[in-house]
DNA sequence: ATTAATCGGATATCTTGTGTCCGATATAAT
DNA sequence: ATTATATCGGACACAAGATATCCGATTAAT
């Protein structure tokens, strides 16, 4: 079980997303390049999370991708979502419904999917609790002046 | 992010291993056939099991799979361990240390990670804090007496 | 000692994730 | 208005992991 690297990367694009003045953002290739990450492949992934409508795009000279909402308004489930789909770790095959011993009572999800759906909602409410914003605000408390000096330039040099 | 079917097979089947007396077993085609699935599959996912210490095996005719520990001290979570491994969904590749604008002083895990860092010690808190004994008892609990005969018999035929 | 049953690891197939490329479309410059 | 350039979007290859099977190694029963 391996989450996609598409995650942690649009994760880290978002952030960058989010440290911008509202409204504008940034072309598949630099958010790529803030990482030095595979330029086409984060490509793809911005393109799930446009059809999600977590980003909105911007097509021809001077576009690019920019947050679809405030950043307060994007979990990080948000995301994950968009990449790798809302469906569960776990699937239940129903597999008690099979078998010499099969019963025919099976209108409640059996014990171990019932430990499982509990398992996943947990999981799922500790991404729903944070926020684009809150990810944001905590890098920017822990910026060094020199770090964002160097953001600011190279920010510069994109959105020129 | 597909959690194996493997994990699906084999917690059924200690469940069934759990509500044997103790120290009986039985063999992973047996196992199999307890929810109609592939035998080699499921000795396959059963050898994963037993390196793992949740089962000992019993080799040669009249042996087969046992569970290891008391169903009390076994919990969910051991099975996908045994199944998947121990690594986590989310795998951090700090890429935040790379880029034009990366900065020098990473000791702590980035605010991405720890996000999900804590989504997934919920989950596991969630998997762990139930053992097959409870879904042992539960399960019981809820079966019919004419599901138990026929549970009773095809035991019968098994052990035989 | 022989036979039969069972586990254990090596092997093959298939689905999913990883990664790239080129056409479609919209903007900016001339 | 036209052209050239930048950018997205989906179609197309490749690699990795999950799925599934088979056969040899080992052990208990006969």
């Amino acid at each position: 079980m391996k989450m996609s690297e598409g995650v942690e990367w649009t994760a880290h694009a978002c952030t960058l997303l989010a440290a911008l003045p509202h409204g504008v953002g940034l072309p598949a290739a630099a958010l790529a390049e803030f990482h030095y990450l595979a330029p086409a492949y984060m490509a793809k992934h911005m393109q799930a999370l446009a059809r999600a409508g977590v980003v909105e795009s911007v097509r021809g000279a001077g576009g690019g991708y920019r947050l679809a909402k405030p950043a307060k308004d994007i979990s990080v489930w948000d995301i994950i979502a968009a990449i790798e789909g809302e469906e569960a770790p776990f699937r239940c095959t129903e597999i008690r419904q099979k078998g010499p011993c099969a019963g025919t009572d099976f209108r409640k999800p059996c014990e171990i999917t019932s430990v499982f759906r509990r398992a996943e909602t947990a999981w799922r409410a500790e991404l729903k609790s944070v926020s684009l914003a809150d990810i944001a605000a905590e890098v920017g408390r822990k910026t060094t002046p020199a770090r964002r000096a160097q953001l600011t330039q190279w920010l510069q040099e994109k959105l020129a």
